[in-house]
RNA sequence: GGUGGCAUAGCUCAGCUGGAUAGAGCACCUGCCUUCUAAGCAGGCGGUCCUAGGUUCGAAUCCUAGUGCCAUCACCA
């Protein structure tokens, strides 16, 4: 039993005892900062139920439960806040057993809870990544990560956007323009290559619109006519016909991209269990609409399009299949989750990261999962997060206004180096050594930078100011660790054994909050899972990291004058360290030896 | 116009189901490297929690209305 269970149930019978009263609920939270004590309770509520002074409860309770728990050596009330003090010894003991708990917080997948799959990245295959793909990443990343750690089997997963006019329109430019250049004879990554002739296309197309305009064609007339779009409309035709030379063009420039999304994942270090890609999948979901409709869920329109009405959720009527039985992205997302469902049925829940642009989108496809009566439809989950904008406002591929994410992660591993060397630190690692450290660093500031702000927030990126290394940073929660490793290498004896885990100490306040700060972590992970946020876990981690260097800067750890002391705290710190790696692990960012 | 999201220090952000004097970081200022890594620590400066009402013992937090920014409302994805 913890701590809170034993004194909710001692508050009670204490106010049945006192004043012959049941209470329902007590309201604990850990005291602040400038009082004493270690946890408190709120008196407040009670005086619905006991009419006097709350200091006067808060102290006759006080009294009764400094007399009755062992655990609590003093107390004190201020207002209507009694601040309990806790004894050492319950400190230490509560160490102890956090310190035997191998992967304490993380909790292995119970075998009788349905997984959960996650979908994320799912980019488009006509230009290469950028910063909000990155966000989208990451996001999405740690997120499974962070439900794997809460007890479920993840999938994680991504549909790829392989198909439709827009792929088409770097097809026809490269076609026209590309002199047959490859990835290999333009030593450039494929999806750069193939990116660059999306963007050529939009330049191309839009000098024909001027030249209609200027004979006479109205702009949205000029935009429909121009020959560059009716010859793309074609190629999508001639591919969804099939058409050899169409389709193998389509997937040897896709396969090009591919390539390049692949190193940018790795340099990433995002992963997927399970790829879907549209060409696949833009078909599925038909069959569900008719029977749908038969079922009444959907209504056929006179010209043969069929809808969903949702006016009686307060949206509007939504269309589901075209008047020429085409399928619509509704259709085929759709389609696309039942087929997950049927590929792993161990599945009971879908998580999508995808922008909050979508959020309308989202909320329509679940209704009407729902409706068509699914039990996992309840299961299913938006995480929609803000956009990442630029000072100059939204990224826009076609107009050349984005963060490339390659360029970023160069730059991130750069400024790890620059400042690095300047701090020199690293005599004796070896070149190669030191480049992986480079990484991780810049990589580390990179994703803790996007990962500690609410998802649902907007990110303002401006490319002019770097990214901080110094404050509440990756950077500094690495060094944190670095700083343990040092001493854990240094100290000279065995502090895994548990036998010797001290039991009768006097605690320093640093001590014990940082003990504080370490117990928390498991229902820190259940709450970051509860809400789908990294941000839960980064915040923790540096509230941790700070508790932990305010320690570490004013008492003595390896120079204690004490072995028991020496002793608890290099397990103290040890512990430490194995959170912050297994917080930054959830978030998918490494921890270095050194730094 | 309808719907949804956001609004907290000069800047970037925390603030969990309502609880104490609203907290961090950056920037600026002051101290601390002859003891375990100073990417650190200790301290100072800095607030109309967008506005106005309401609910209550108590509101940054919940409700209503308004303001501002963003998104969305296609036989696009």
């Amino acid at each position: 039993m913890n701590i809170q269970d034993t004194l909710d149930k001692a508050i009670k019978d204490g106010l049945q005892e006192i004043y012959n009263v049941a209470i329902e609920n007590v309201e604990f939270q850990a005291t602040r900062k400038d009082f004493e004590g270690d946890i408190t309770v709120v008196v407040f509520p009670f005086l619905r139920v006991i009419k006097g002074n709350p200091v006067e409860i808060g102290t006759k309770l006080g009294t009764y439960l400094t007399e009755s728990v062992p655990e609590i050596t003093k107390f004190n009330v201020v207002k209507g806040f009694l601040n309990l003090v806790l004894s050492d010894s319950y400190f230490l003991r509560n160490f102890k057993n956090i310190y035997q708990i191998e992967n304490f917080g993380i909790i292995d997948a119970k075998p009788n809870e349905k997984s959960v799959m996650v979908e994320y990245s799912s980019p488009n295959t006509n230009k290469p990544l950028h910063l909000g793909h990155i966000r989208n990443n990451l996001l999405g990343y740690s997120v499974a990560e962070i439900i794997k750690a809460s007890g479920k089997k993840v999938y994680k997963t991504q549909i790829i956007n392989d198909r439709g006019i827009h792929i088409c329109k770097s097809m026809l430019a490269w076609q026209k323009w590309g002199n047959s250049e490859t990835p290999e004879s333009t030593s450039k990554k494929g999806d750069k290559l193939v990116g660059d002739y999306y963007v050529k296309f939009d330049q191309e197309y839009k000098k024909e619109i001027l030249d209609l305009v200027a004979k006479g064609f109205t702009e949205d007339e000029a935009k429909k006519q121009a020959p560059l779009l009716l010859e793309a409309q074609q190629m999508l035709q001639k591919w969804e016909a099939g058409d050899s030379d169409v389709v193998d063009l389509w997937k040897t420039m896709n396969q090009w991209v591919y390539d390049g999304f692949e190193q940018t994942y790795k340099d990433l270090g995002v992963d997927f269990d399970k790829n879907y890609y549209e060409s696949n999948t833009y078909l599925l979901g038909k069959d569900i609409v008719s029977e749908g409709l038969e079922k009444g869920i959907f209504f056929k329109k006179e010209d043969g399009s069929v809808w969903i009405d949702l006016t009686d959720e307060g949206l509007d009527e939504k269309i589901v299949l075209r008047s020429d039985g085409t399928a619509v992205y509704m259709t085929q997302d759709i389609g696309t989750a039942i087929q997950r469902i049927k590929d792993y049925p161990d599945v009971g829940g879908l998580v999508y990261t995808v922008g909050n642009e979508q959020d309308y989108h989202f909320k329509v496809l679940f209704l009407i999962l729902k409706k068509l009566g699914f039990d996992w439809a309840k299961n299913l989950y938006h995480l929609s997060y803000g956009m990442v904008d630029l000072p100059s406002g939204k990224m826009k591929s076609r107009e050349g206004t984005v963060v490339d994410a390659d360029d970023l992660l160069l730059d991130m591993t750069n400024t790890a180096r620059e400042i690095s060397e300047e701090l020199g630190k690293l005599e004796g690692y070896t070149d190669g050594e030191k480049e992986i450290l480079f990484k991780t660093i810049g990589l580390g500031a990179l994703k803790y930078h996007i990962l500690k702000v609410d998802p649902k927030k907007r990110i303002l990126f401006d490319p002019k100011e770097s990214i901080d290394f110094q404050g509440n940073t990756g950077p500094f929660i690495q060094y944190a660790y670095a700083r343990i490793q040092s001493i854990l290498r240094k100290a000279d004896f065995n502090y895994d054994d548990l036998s010797i885990i001290p039991s009768n100490l006097d605690l320093e306040d640093k001590e014990k909050s940082v003990l504080k700060q370490l117990a928390l972590f498991p229902e820190i992970v259940q709450q970051a899972a509860n809400n789908y946020s990294p941000a839960v876990i980064a915040n923790y981690t540096y509230d941790l990291v700070k508790e932990y260097n305010s320690f570490y800067q004013s008492i003595p750890i390896l120079a204690a004058d004490d072995d028991k002391k020496k002793m608890f705290r290099v397990q103290l710190s040890k512990k430490v360290a194995v959170v912050i790696k297994g917080a930054f692990g959830l978030l998918g960012i490494e921890v270095p030896e050194r730094m």
